[in-house]
DNA sequence: AACTGCTGTGACAAAGTCGTAACAGTGGAG
DNA sequence: CTCCACTGTTACGACTTTGTCACAGCAGTT
């Protein structure tokens, strides 16, 4: 079921928005009121659209926007931009800094619906599935790329195979044979260092993230859960 | 049966809630009108889904919802937040924490079912397996970790699976043959120190617990249900 | 109390495991 | 071709785990 985030400090926008999208199909909603509420939600719910109204208290509307763009594991997140009708201004800007659509208010409920449903229909199929994240990482299997808290870390093919691996099942220990068979494809008998290795290899890329893997002596590894 | 516990302090609400669920399916029913009661019967019965209200007296729900979560025994244990509508913060902050699932009352006796019968689906397959309860310990065989009253313990290998065979059948006397074939895949007729060594390395890293291996003296060893 | 068989304990050596650095082979990019 | 990133392998030190032994302590019996 597609999530949507409805960002908006007034009361009756969000309830009008929820109303007119749920009347038509199965949509999940999260709402934020505010800006720092909604970079949060965004980035630990991954949305599939959001609708980002322009005046919020604090932190304005654009300042999120950069804020979701900047983000690896927001980025890519299509967002709509609500306004009062008639300010050009913040139109051109949100548009220039690439906001995905943009609606003035009051907006009909119709229209409201379709640019919903276009947007989730011309969004999907780049990604999805080929994006797995699992606390401040973010892989993209597409891109052979890590993402730690926001910038790109690259891999190299193997390690970027053994830390998937490990991350798919997060808080499972994976023995050595089923890594050394899944990565290399190796036998479960083999005596070799060079998971080892890679291991080291991986931990240091990862920096201070680098004990998110464990090792479970006599087993193998485990990625632990955020 | 499904075992679900129900964690609020109205009785109107637990008997709605009740009412819907046993209509549709044969579920085991425990209720608590007050956190450290639930909490309490979370830890002691294991509920496969707790539905909790998060206006409790005394201790209020994303407090007994933390404290949950803190526990191995309860961890995992997949929780469905109840409150009035409209308290966004406190929705915002219990699915932040990690809570399974929310609702808002009131709600509609199929929107309820439908949410348990979906945590209950989903929610034991994966993990649930792997973690291994009784009394206040708790062996995760992924980790190879034993939980202590909320504190984790090293194991090695040897004592893991030492500690799993008995702890498998609390209360039954484990022969020293048996345990030795079991963990050793000794025949057994072998005559060794070696188990009783390991016993005592066990003994030593559970403390004060130590005391729940028992000596059958002449026979073997059993672990004390709790 | 003395005896006897079983268990607990500390010490130790052997085996096993892991992390690390160094090195060499490989293949692709320029 | 040359360079270089990537990879697998090896050697080695540090550390952990394990099994065994000798012996002290204990429980039940006589």
């Amino acid at each position: 079921m597609p999530t949507i985030l409805i960002v908006d400090d007034e009361k009756d926008i969000r309830e009008l928005i929820s109303v007119t999208l749920m009347r038509e199909e199965d949509y999940k909603l999260l709402e934020a009121m505010d800006g720092l509420t909604a970079l949060r939600i965004a980035r630990e719910r991954r949305p599939d659209v959001i609708l980002l109204d322009l005046m919020l208290p604090e932190m304005d509307g654009l300042t999120v926007f950069r804020n979701l763009r900047d983000d690896a594991r927001t980025k890519f997140i299509p967002v709509i931009m609500l306004t009062a009708r008639g300010r050009l201004e913040e139109k051109i800007t949100g548009l220039e800094l690439g906001a995905d659509d943009y609606m003035a208010k009051p907006f009909s409920p119709k229209e409201l619906m379709l640019r919903v449903r276009n947007l989730l229909r011309r969004a999907n199929p780049n990604r999805g599935s080929s994006v797995i994240v699992s606390g401040p990482f973010s892989l993209d299997k597409n891109a052979l790329r890590l993402d730690l808290e926001g910038s790109a870390i690259d891999l190299t093919s193997t390690e970027f195979k053994l830390l998937l691996s490990m991350i798919e099942s997060p808080g499972i220990t994976q023995e050595r044979g089923d890594l050394l068979k899944k990565v290399w494809g190796y036998s479960d008998l083999i005596q070799t260092r060079t998971l080892d290795t890679h291991i080291k290899r991986l931990r240091e890329k990862l920096g201070q993230h680098g004990n998110s893997i464990e090792t479970v002596r006599g087993v193998g590894y485990r990625f632990l859960e955020a």
